[in-house]
RNA sequence: CGGGAGGUAGUUCAGCCCGGUAGAAUACUUGGUUUGGGACCAAGGGGUCGCAGGUUCGAAUCCUGUCCUCCCGACCA
């Protein structure tokens, strides 16, 4: 055993470190907070990334690339936006090293060449965006503008985590300008939908779509939408957000149009993002103790095939059945690897690929050809069966179907399972520090008692649900009146 | 940014208290035997002990600074 993966009952952080690091997904880089990404990892996000573009695509967006550098008079514009991000951002000052005549061979920032006006490093892109719009937009004809870039970000963040909270991280952010208000919310809605079908669909992550509090509300935003998914720890992790702004930053940035009757008006803005925190969301809610369980649809290898055999004779009549059955499941486009390395034995072979999270794994041996059959094994149940290889194409295809179902069914089964009522405040810490999860709760409604319980409780409102039921009741921490209930959690 | 722990071979770690020529396991290379759940035998290569200063005849070991990581907290669209 040369990886050895700590247990979720020992150490989560540990387990969910181990996972990432053995599972060969990315890796701690010589610069604070900022990891290196590794090819499994990153081809992982580019199965994600490809989805999601095409899904915007197919919602009439276009990408585009905007700069990485904001200038700070452009970045403090919108005045909640900058006072939001102000704490966490890297500001280029200067633009040229130079010799340190007091260190031969070491170099020292030039004094000489500092910049007039300092540059920061993007936490989010409104700014540079919506200054670039102001020349776009001239007239209703020229709305409604629906583009998405993919892009790195950085913000610099007090304490960061692999894949869910790095210093800088790779993500895609919508910027839409509407003609009217009501466009512009449809717009948002319709971007949250997408994410969370994306979620549902392809990652097999339940998430529950809401809106978030004045509070939680992205800085400049008027409305802040999000899905919210729940970990195996039963802390919550926000997987997307999805922003109306008003006319914030229409305003900020003068971007007026002019209507059909030729009245001028400031456009309706949205902005939308994920970013490779959902890989770190993936990992958490599926994954167990031997490693990483991928989701067949976006799992980078969906198959892979082991040979066992001794000599050279056995394993030409295995390449010959495997080059066939590959080429099968290739035509149903199906990713799969052989893996017919001779470093490695069977076994290591079995328990790599387990640690990887490779959703199917089928073993091909002399044994099993002499009965026309292979052994199939499935890493999210880990159950074993021996299969004809009469039919096996169509039998791995739908087994690949049913693994993504079942992955979903149970991490939904698991969130469901985590989202309990309570009534009293007394029941309300018991559910957060014992059973934890979602704890749907009335609230007054106020931001002081918001950050109250997040002072006493840790937990904080995820999200008012979508089409929430409306329900008279009682403030579980100041006894004021309610209407509804929200979800608090503790989140990462 | 506060508290705690840590950085020594590719990896996981021992050695440090009490200064005196750098260790183990695993991985790697070569040869052989193996191959249905992380193989075995033999031989071999590999580390300026995170980095920079200082103390000392001599520093992985003591002192100072600094960078990086992990855990807890604060912060976190």
């Amino acid at each position: 055993m040369s990886k050895e993966i700590t247990s979720r009952e020992q150490d989560y952080s540990q387990w969910y470190n181990d996972l990432v690091l053995k599972g060969g997904l990315a890796d701690y880089s010589a610069v604070r907070g900022c990891m290196v990404i590794k090819p499994y990892g990153y081809a992982l996000w580019e199965n994600m990334r490809d989805v999601l573009d095409k899904m915007f695509k197919d919602t009439g967006h276009v990408n585009a690339y905007f700069p990485l550098f904001v200038p700070k008079s452009l970045f403090e514009a919108e005045e909640k936006n900058a006072e939001g991000f102000a704490k966490e951002c890297a500001i280029v000052t200067h633009y040229r090293l130079k010799n340190d005549p007091d260190k031969p061979g070491k170099l020292m920032v030039d004094p000489e060449a500092k910049l007039e006006e300092e540059l920061i490093v993007r936490p989010t892109s409104e700014a540079i965006i919506w200054n670039t719009y102001k020349g776009w937009i001239q007239s209703y004809r020229d709305l409604p503008l629906l583009i998405n870039q993919w892009a790195n970000v950085v913000r610099w963040e007090m304490r960061t985590r692999l894949f869910l909270r790095t210093a800088e991280f790779l993500w895609q952010e919508g910027h839409t300008a509407h003609a009217t208000k009501e466009e512009a919310i449809i717009e948002t809605e319709k971007m949250l939908h997408v994410y969370a079908d994306f979620a549902e669909n392809w990652m097999a992550l339940p998430v529950i779509k809401g809106v978030k509090t004045a509070n939680e509300r992205f800085a400049g935003a008027e409305d802040t939408y999000c899905i919210e998914a729940l970990m195996q720890d039963g802390k919550a992790l926000q997987a997307g957000t999805s922003h109306f702004l008003g006319q914030n930053f229409a305003k900020a940035f003068d971007v007026k149009f002019s209507d059909k009757t030729n009245q001028l008006d400031y456009v309706w803005a949205t902005s939308w993002g994920v970013s490779t925190r959902l890989i770190g969301g993936l990992v958490m809610a599926h994954s167990d103790d031997q490693g990483l369980i991928l989701p067949p649809k976006i799992a980078p290898t969906q198959v892979v095939i082991v040979p066992i055999y001794k000599g050279d004779a056995e394993k030409e009549n295995i390449d010959a059945v495997v080059n066939t059955l590959t080429a099968e499941l290739k035509s149903l486009g199906i990713r799969v690897k052989y893996d017919d390395g001779e470093n490695q034995r069977p076994g290591w072979k079995f328990a790599e690929y387990e640690m990887k999270g490779v959703p199917v794994r089928i073993a091909v041996g002399t044994r099993d050809l002499a009965n026309q059959v292979v052994e199939v094994a499935r890493r999210d149940t880990k159950e074993k069966s021996t299969i004809s290889l009469d039919g096996i194409s169509n039998y791995i295809n739908n087994l690949l179907t049913e693994i993504q179902q079942n992955m979903f069914n149970k991490a939904k089964d698991y969130r469901d399972k985590h989202i309990t009522k309570a009534n009293t405040w007394d029941e309300f810490m018991d559910i957060l520090d014992n059973k934890t999860g979602f704890v749907s709760a009335h609230w007054d409604g106020t931001s002081e008692t918001e950050d109250a319980i997040k002072e006493k409780a840790k937990a904080t409102i995820r999200c008012i649900p979508l089409n929430n039921e409306q329900e008279a009741g009682t403030c579980i921490f100041s006894g004021k009146p309610s209407s509804q209930r929200v979800l608090f959690a503790r989140a990462y």
